[in-house]
DNA sequence: CAACAACTATACAGATCTGTCTATTCTAGT
DNA sequence: ACTAGAATAGACAGATCTGTATAGTTGTTG
């Protein structure tokens, strides 16, 4: 489509994670951009729309990379459920992890019919009704429960990785995969009995 | 100590939970708290020491309802460990609830050096600690990894809950609780056996 | 070349933000 | 009742924010 819109997008998309929403000014974007105001006004018609340009393109390629990581990682459902946090693991050690956009969103857009924090619940749903495909095909007999606890792993070593930082190397990552590793046995023993 | 002092930590509290920390501006925590901007300036140097004392104080708080509820819930370990997602459930559930403050802080000061983030780390810390305090009374083989495992579940319900929300009553929170249940009974029939 | 669309630079409006200054009033202790 | 400290209102500076308006510059395409 436009360059110049992509650009917009993939600048914005970084300033925000670094420094967050408010605290990430249009000019800034633009500087960094190398993209004139007006450009960016007409191709969006205002911060916000900004904001979500950047959230749905975070969705798509965060969830892609996620579901293809996942997939080649592992060959059996069971497997990929671990292997979700290997990859967290290595998320959180790459030298650029600020964090969850949509978490982080949601923390600054608190409202929920906020459109912003609409789009980070709707991210939130889409990442769980994955696990829960997964944990299906697992054979776990309540595949959301499973799931759900499951995802709040996800979340709480994200948050965790976040605040309390990432130096001892995906610790927190490590004590989720543990963690979910007996949740996992534990349902699918469920299943076999 | 000074009662003006005490109004605006109170209001600023309110106020950074409900709109967040960029979006408050100072003015407005001035209207709502009644008090005149020079008052203010005589007791904060800054709006980052305000922001500061409003989570101190948060902490001391919220920590110390906490243990008291935990304690007075479940008199063994065990079940004061699984009373945290009950109280958790009950949190949820207020009409207040907008999230962790301290998870939010961290998600809008995301540097690790920001005294606001290290505010919330060291809330973060205290908090595990406690936890970890638990789950050594209980008995628990490794209470380290046992109280990293509650706690990423403590914040995944919280983040959980703030973003796709508490009308499906405690949902994350008794997800949270079968999840924890499952870890705390495997951690300390390893320490029978 | 001509025409049309995209983009740029720059100034601007109007709001809001943090923080300062001054001059006045309230209030509590002796 | 007097005085010192606390709090007040309100204006102000200077920066920054979102969004608009204008006038000029590219670049591509027929």
């Amino acid at each position: 489509m436009s360059k110049k819109r992509d650009q917009l997008v993939e600048t914005a998309l970084e300033l925000f994670s670094q420094h967050g929403y408010h605290a990430t000014g249009i000019d800034k974007i633009l500087e960094a951009a190398g993209v004139a105001k007006m450009t960016m006004y007409k191709h969006f018609r205002s911060k916000e729309e900004l904001i979500l340009a950047a959230l749905r393109l975070r969705d798509e390629r965060w969830r892609n990379q996620f579901m293809r990581s996942v997939e080649q990682q592992a060959k059996d459902p069971r497997g990929r459920l671990m292997a979700i946090f290997d990859l967290l693991g290595q998320w959180f050690a790459s030298a650029d992890f600020c964090g969850c956009l949509f978490i982080n969103a949601s923390a600054e857009f608190g409202d929920l019919a906020d459109p912003i924090h609409a789009a980070s619940a709707e991210h939130k749903r889409l990442v769980m009704k994955y696990v829960r495909d997964l944990a299906e095909q697992a054979g776990a007999p309540e595949p959301g429960v499973l799931a759900e606890q499951i995802t709040l792993l996800m979340e709480g070593a994200i948050v965790h990785t976040q605040i309390c930082g990432h130096d001892n190397k995906a610790c927190a990552a490590l004590a989720a995969k543990r963690a979910a590793k007996v949740l996992i046995d534990h349902a699918l023993a469920a299943a076999v009995r």
